[in-house]
DNA sequence: TTTGCAGCGAC
RNA sequence: GUUGUCGCUGCAAA
């Protein structure tokens, strides 16, 4: 596994990814070849430390950035060097966990969109399931839980080099003004992989509500569950909540979740509208 | 058919 | 200062 990452053809592919979003946050402006070969010495390095688990990331910076609703949010940046390392890490794992998502998530993921999201709401609305549980995640990313996520990883990359390299960047410190500051839970909102991640754990999410046989439809950290009662939703609404709670170890925003019938669907209007239909 | 640049949206 | 994944649109070039 760790030797799939290293490999020269995967290391490219995370560099031209890296590079491709916008400024390159750092990175100059070297061809992919130059910087290949610029980096044979120094990736030798990195390579090795890798391969023999000596590698440490170094801390990620903190950002405050305004949310649309005034509230801001804590972005988590890795360096440039960490950004190609995770994406690395990313391609190799992407198709492994790829093959396991269900077909009803539709955040961060290849060939998927918010707007297939909706064509599928609106389908099971269409299909008399009029009753909908809306769940809102209490700030999801920040708190994931570290073991629980190596664990379901675990369960598919046998590696240990690379399974201890993902926890040490599961647990790499976030500096805030200077400040170090530890992180116990949480995947840092900024880094390559950390979409994956999100996936992977409400995975498990998404296998325990096809295994109920409920219609549902999740984008990212935003789901929700289309029953044909109010009773019914009210039931499932309180069975997940203690399921998410207890299982995944995640909070839930009470105020922001409930039941509500398809003319609010605010989501749904929103992507609507923004994302076209 | 494909590639490069720019912008928009979701989270 | 501002990161990330995914999707879409537009333009340009062969």
């Amino acid at each position: 596994m760790i030797k799939a990452l290293t490999e020269r053809q995967n290391m490219r592919d995370a560099y031209q990814q890296v590079v491709r979003n916008k400024g390159a946050g750092g990175v100059d402006h070297m061809k992919v070849d130059d910087l290949l070969s610029h980096l044979t010495d120094t990736w030798a390095i990195t390579k090795s430390f890798l391969e023999e688990g000596k590698y440490t990331p170094q801390p990620i910076k903190g950002v405050e950035i305004p949310k649309s609703n005034g509230k801001t949010r804590l972005l988590g940046i890795p360096t440039v060097q960490d950004r190609l390392i995770q994406q690395a890490m990313c391609q190799v794992l992407n198709p492994i966990f790829e093959a396991e998502f269900q077909t009803h998530s539709y955040g961060f993921r290849p060939n998927k969109s918010a707007h297939q999201a909706v064509i599928q709401a609106l389908a099971n609305i269409n299909d008399g399931y009029q009753d909908i549980v809306d769940i809102d995640l209490k700030s999801f990313f920040d708190e994931v839980d570290h073991a629980l996520l190596l664990e379901l990883i675990h369960a598919k990359v046998k590696c240990p080099q690379f399974l201890l390299l993902l926890k040490r960047y599961l647990r790499a410190p976030i500096q805030i003004n200077g400040k170090l500051i530890r992180r116990r839970k949480g995947v840092p909102q900024g880094g390559p992989l950390s979409p994956l991640l999100s996936n992977i754990l409400l995975n498990e999410l998404d296998k325990e509500l096809e295994k109920r046989g409920h219609r549902y439809v999740r984008y990212a950290d935003d789901f929700s569950i289309y029953l044909k009662s109010k009773k019914a939703a009210k039931r499932t609404g309180n069975s997940i909540f203690l399921f998410l709670k207890h299982k995944l170890k995640l909070p839930i925003n009470k105020e922001k979740s409930g039941i509500r019938r398809p003319h609010n669907v605010s989501y749904a209007q929103k992507w609507c509208s923004g994302g076209r239909s």
